[in-house]
DNA sequence: GAAAAGATTAAA
DNA sequence: TTAATCTTTTCC
C-alpha cells in the first residue's frame, strides 16, 4: 500500500520484520526471535514466494510492535463507522488482545449490505442482530456446529456489515494460544483460519455484540499498516450470487505466512 | 415440525 | 476426501 523509499545508511529500511514469538520451552529465559527477510531480492532468490532467509535471535520483541502495544492505542468507535469494504483492509496489521494473548490480524473478508453471502441477507435475527448494530462490536457465530467465527462489525447503526477475521499472527501469549488450540506449534496451522482465531482467543457466541473499543475483555488495538496487500475472492460462499462470489473482498498481508487456504486465489492489490 | 446447509477443521 | 457437529433458516 505504502510506497517505500530507499534510504541509504539505514539498515532498517532494508529488512521487514515478519514474525516475533518463539516458543519458550518452559525455560527461565524468554527468547524471542525475529525472522528477517531481505526486501531487495537478489538474482539468487529463485522462488517467488521464498521463505525467510534466516532467523536472528534478539532479546526483545519487534520494537515497532512493542511501541504500538505500549501506547495502548485502543481504536475508538468512530474508526469502525465506515463501509466494510474500506474497513477490511484497514484491519490488517491491527492487534486483537484478550488476557495475555495478542494476535496481529493478517487476513480478513468484508461482508456488506445487499451481499448474498452476508449473514445479514435475511434481515435482523437473534443471531445476526450485532451485525446491524453500530460498528466496533464483535459478531461471533458458530459455524458448522464447531467453530467460533470472529467478525468485526462495520458501518453505522442499521447497516448489516461486518469483517470476518480469517487469520492472525501470534504476537504474545503463545503458551495460552497453544493451550487453547491444543497444538504445540508456531507454524501457520496454529492461527491460519477463522475457526482457529476464535479458538485461540477463547471465544464463544457469548462474545457476540461485545464492544471492541472499550478496555477489558477483547480489544482491538492500533497497529502498523502493511506495506503490501493481497486481494482475492472470499472463501466458502459458493451458494452466493456470482457477482458476490467473484467480488475481491478478501484481503491479506503480502508476504505473511499467516494466511489460510486457498492462497492461490490471492493476488497483489 | 422436519430437513438442509453452512463465512471450517483435522485426520485419513 | 470426509467425518464431526449444531444452529439457523426454509419448506411443507
Amino acid at each position: 500500500m505504502k510506497t517505500t523509499h530507499h534510504h541509504k545508511n539505514n539498515s532498517n529500511n532494508n529488512i521487514t520484520v515478519q514474525k516475533i514469538a518463539r516458543k519458550n520451552k518452559a525455560s527461565s529465559s524468554k527468547t524471542t526471535i525475529v525472522r528477517v527477510k531481505n526486501k531487495h531480492k537478489s538474482s539468487k532468490d529463485s522462488k517467488p514466494n521464498s521463505e525467510f532467509q534466516e532467523n536472528i535471535p534478539i532479546p526483545q520483541i519487534n520494537t515497532t510492535l512493542i511501541a504500538f502495544l505500549n501506547k495502548n492505542p485502543i481504536l475508538t468507535k468512530d474508526f469502525y463507522q465506515i463501509d466494510a469494504l474500506d474497513l477490511a483492509p484497514r484491519l490488517l496489521g491491527k492487534f486483537l488482545r484478550r488476557d495475555d494473548v495478542v494476535l496481529q490480524i493478517t487476513e480478513v473478508e468484508a461482508y456488506r449490505p445487499n451481499d448474498s453471502a452476508c449473514h445479514g441477507r435475511f434481515g435482523k435475527t437473534v443471531r445476526t442482530a450485532p451485525v446491524f448494530g453500530p460498528g466496533g462490536h464483535a459478531y461471533v457465530y458458530l459455524c458448522y456446529g464447531l467453530h467460533m467465527m470472529l467478525n468485526v462489525v462495520a458501518d453505522k447503526e442499521e447497516v448489516g456489515a461486518a469483517v470476518l477475521i480469517r487469520s492472525c499472527a501470534p504476537i504474545s501469549g503463545l503458551g495460552t494460544i497453544q493451550q487453547r488450540r491444543g497444538l504445540k506449534t508456531e507454524k501457520p496451522i496454529l492461527l491460519a483460519g477463522p475457526g482457529k482465531v476464535g479458538q485461540a482467543l477463547g471465544l464463544s457466541t457469548e462474545w457476540s455484540s461485545h464492544a471492541l473499543y472499550t478496555a477489558g475483555g477483547l480489544e482491538l488495538l492500533d497497529g502498523p499498516e502493511p506495506e503490501n496487500i493481497l486481494v482475492g475472492p472470499r472463501v466458502g460462499i459458493e451458494y452466493a450470487l456470482p457477482e458476490h462470489v467473484n467480488a475481491l473482498w478478501r484481503f491479506a498481508i503480502a508476504g505473511s505466512s499467516w494466511i489460510s487456504a486457498p492462497k492461490k486465489t490471492l493476488r497483489p492489490l
